[in-house]
DNA sequence: AGCACGCCGACT
DNA sequence: GTCGGCGTGCTC
């Protein structure tokens, strides 16, 4: 009998549930490659990067192939993260190869090299303390200055723009010398730190609870807007930074704004890393490396950030918890919140979850005393909560949508020399291009149906239209395509008609409209806010207005269109408006200038305004919850959503009957397949299947053995499906 | 997911 | 006569 073939188990980047076996690299034994290392290998007629996850002995039969190389001496992944991924990959029904590849930076999970992190600072040499004194003012001086004490490089960036120009003639003349950071501690920022901040007493009792923890303890922050959440956390690092350990903090996508950062950078005095969308391919994985180094110490990053390794972890923090950009959409569906959790957990660190409206899922958490509830209940200085004020509209003449009281309210507003922000959370020019002859509307021809149409979006004052299920685009038709009227008017009101219509109404007044559309990225919002500093004017805008950005002159707030979101089917809709509303709000007034909020509706009476209005969020979220619990709804059930698309209908229903057929001897309940709310979407028919389950554990029972049957199904070829565990949204 | 192989329409 | 459409099959 031959010795059975060595080989090595590798995890690939494709949507295939399974490993490949591999022979080492010529010249390496299996066991000299660990498990955790990154390999590349030939697949198919390409090539590959994978990740080891063990060794084995090659199974009869498959024809073993060689690997390539072996690009780093230590592994990339390794012991928590490498663990807590392996969970998630089972946790997700997702293919282990794909969760990793989600997991590592795209630089390297393409097989490039580790860089060098190694952070270098700057400091004057002997001859340039001599020098100093006599130096001509001017750039380089001011430079030669800072450095009398060592300056990191990024400090630099930060603080001291063209810094490199000026230290050339530094450099040149031996003034100055570069200096390597310990890998243990890397430079802190000299003269910067600020830690004489003081607490409040709501903020004390918070911070010291998270002082205390001692291992792992999920904390929900629940404070309002204003209340100062971000002292507790700045505490918490500062705290976690003195016992020599790493702190991770997750962001919003549009919180991880260049102030919030130099806040950070500011208070903590030491250097901050972030991880955003601004940065390109290397930035990412050199962040990301630092962290696997111990080097960067506090990271600060938006939703795939909850993937840095963190070898001296302290702390997770997730601020604004219950935000849906940490949820991910595609590919490998994660969230990032839950993620954080269970890597918090694994680690044995503390991790504090804060909201001004926390998720439901949190709540009842915190209900059920998995996590420890501490209440931010007062605004942090003089601040005065928002006078919220509901404005029936019913019968009322409206002006691109807005009535006359709000109108007044307005004029009032900046009369007093206060800014008014107008939200809609609808962009474009109108939501719907009408003939007023004969009823023809436009509609998407590649997401509509002849039972469930889609209205195509009025851009640019009525000459576009556009859908926003599928991007596409057409110019608005001159004459009705049904009766040749010239009759077609737009419908409803998007945030550019409303600006155009305070535009005319405020000629006096700058009006900013703030929405997916007209601001391209993050530092172009800044502009806008910037441009507008604090004279009186009108901000115009969807989501993206609601958070975010002080606008410490902002006295009144006046949302609008919110009627269609009161009625909406989606068992979370509730929810995310309730969060929308007290987010919004609260931006009005946050200096000790009161705000006003009108909400203006044609339902008054509406339980989910009522109860926001007299009650707050934390009453609303009460009545919410046992709602979701009477109808069988998370946090009261588990669910998975299965989808499924093809050119044609049949493919998509036929997939999703074999999943139920797989899933009928399990005690989980499956709903469906139907076609999906959205049955058309740029040309594919979509259907879907809802599994739910009481208990976590039925789910997953089911799912082991669901996700195999369809792996194997014959169909599963012919449509693209996708399973989502713990969905956000059914429709 | 890629990528190759494999059989049917409009063009250098 | 070829370039190229995407169906289907495989990847240690």
């Amino acid at each position: 009998m031959p010795a059975p073939t060595p080989v090595l188990r590798v995890a690939l980047p494709v949507p295939l549930p399974r490993l490949f076996d591999y022979l080492p690299p010529i010249g390496l034994a299996t066991d000299a490659i660990a498990v955790g290392q990154r390999l590349q290998v030939p697949f198919g007629s390409r090539e590959a990067c994978g990740i080891v996850i063990g060794h084995g002995h090659a199974e009869p039969g498959v024809e073993l192939r060689q690997a390539l190389a072996l690009p780093d001496p230590q592994p990339l992944l390794r012991g928590e993260l490498l663990a807590s991924l392996q969970w998630l990959a089972g946790y997700l029904h997702a293919p282990l190869g794909e969760v990793l590849a989600t997991a590592l930076p795209a630089a390297l999970r393409r097989g490039e090299p580790a860089a060098d992190t190694t952070a270098y600072g700057w400091v004057l040499t002997e001859a340039g303390h001599t020098a100093l004194p006599a130096m001509r003012n001017g750039k380089p001086k001011a430079l030669a200055t800072l450095l009398a004490s060592v300056r990191a490089e990024d400090w630099l960036d930060d603080e001291v723009p063209g810094w490199r120009a000026s230290l050339r003639s530094l450099r040149e003349r031996g003034l100055v010398e570069r200096e390597k950071a310990g890998s243990e501690s890397p430079f802190p920022r000299k003269g910067d730190s600020d830690p004489a901040f003081s607490l409040n007493d709501e903020q004390r009792v918070a911070a010291d609870a998270v002082r205390a923890a001692d291992g792992f303890a999920a904390f929900l922050l629940d404070g309002v807007t204003g209340s100062g959440k971000t002292e507790v956390y700045l505490d918490a690092i500062t705290d976690c930074l003195a016992r020599g350990k790493q702190a991770l903090v997750l962001v919003p996508e549009i919180g991880l704004t260049p102030q919030a950062l130099a806040r950070f950078r500011k208070r903590l005095g030491v250097p901050v890393h972030a991880l955003h969308s601004g940065l390109n391919d290397n930035q990412r994985a050199r962040v990301w490396l630092a962290a696997a180094r111990g080097q960067a110490r506090v990271i600060v990053g938006t939703r795939s950030a909850v993937f840095v390794p963190l070898p001296d972890a302290g702390l997770i923090v997730v601020d604004e918890e219950h935000d849906g950009s940490y949820k991910q959409f595609d590919g490998i569906r994660y969230h990032a919140r839950d993620v954080a959790i269970v890597r918090a957990r694994a680690l044995g660190v503390p991790a504090v979850l804060g909201s001004a409206t926390p998720s439901l899922e949190s709540l009842h958490n915190a209900q059920a005393g998995r996590y420890v509830h501490l209440r931010l209940r007062h605004r942090a200085g003089n601040a005065r909560p928002p006078h919220v004020r509901v404005l029936d509209v019913r019968k009322r003449p409206l002006h691109a949508g807005l009535g006359e009281d709000a109108l007044l309210a307005i004029r009032g507003a900046l009369d007093a020399g206060g800014q008014v922000l107008v939200f809609r959370n609808r962009r474009g020019y109108a939501p719907v291009l009408l003939c007023h002859d004969c009823g023809w509307s436009a509609h998407c021809p590649r997401c509509s149906t002849p039972d469930k149409p889609t209205p195509m979006t009025v851009h640019a004052h009525g000459r576009r239209l556009q859908c926003h299920h599928c991007g596409h685009r057409r110019p608005s038709p001159l004459a009705c395509p049904d009766c040749a009227s010239l009759g077609l008017q737009p419908q409803g009101n998007g945030t550019e008609r409303i600006e155009a219509e305070l535009q005319a109404r405020f000629a006096d007044m700058p009006v900013l409209r703030i929405d997916r559309g007209s601001t391209g990225h993050r530092d172009a919002l800044q502009q806008h806010f910037d441009e507008l500093g604090a004279q009186p004017g009108i901000l115009v805008g969807t989501q993206m207005l609601a958070k975010g950005h002080d606008l410490p002159n902002l006295t009144l707030v006046v949302v609008v269109g919110i009627d269609e979101g009161l009625f909406s089917a989606d068992f979370r809709s509730s929810e995310k408006l309730a969060q929308l509303l007290v987010q919004v709000a609260g931006r009005a007034g946050r200096a000790d200038k009161p705000g006003t909020v009108l909400l203006q509706t044609h339902h008054p009476d509406h339980p989910l305004l009522q109860i926001l209005v007299n009650g707050g969020y934390h009453a609303f979220a009460e009545g919410e919850l046992e709602l979701r619990q009477a109808a069988g709804f998370p946090p009261f059930a588990h669910l998975a959503l299965l989808r499924a698309e093809a050119r044609h209908a049949d493919p998509p229903m036929q997939f999703l009957h074999v999943a139920k057929a797989a899933a009928k001897d399990f005690a989980i309940e499956a709903s469906g397949p139907l076609p999906a709310p959205m049955p058309r979407r740029a040309g594919y028919q979509r259907a879907q299947l809802v599994l739910s389950a009481a208990q976590r554990r039925d789910l997953h029972v089911a799912l082991e053995v669901v996700m195999p049957a369809l792996y194997a199904a014959p169909d599963a070829r012919k449509v693209r499906w996708s399973l989502d565990v713990d969905p956000v949204e059914l429709y």
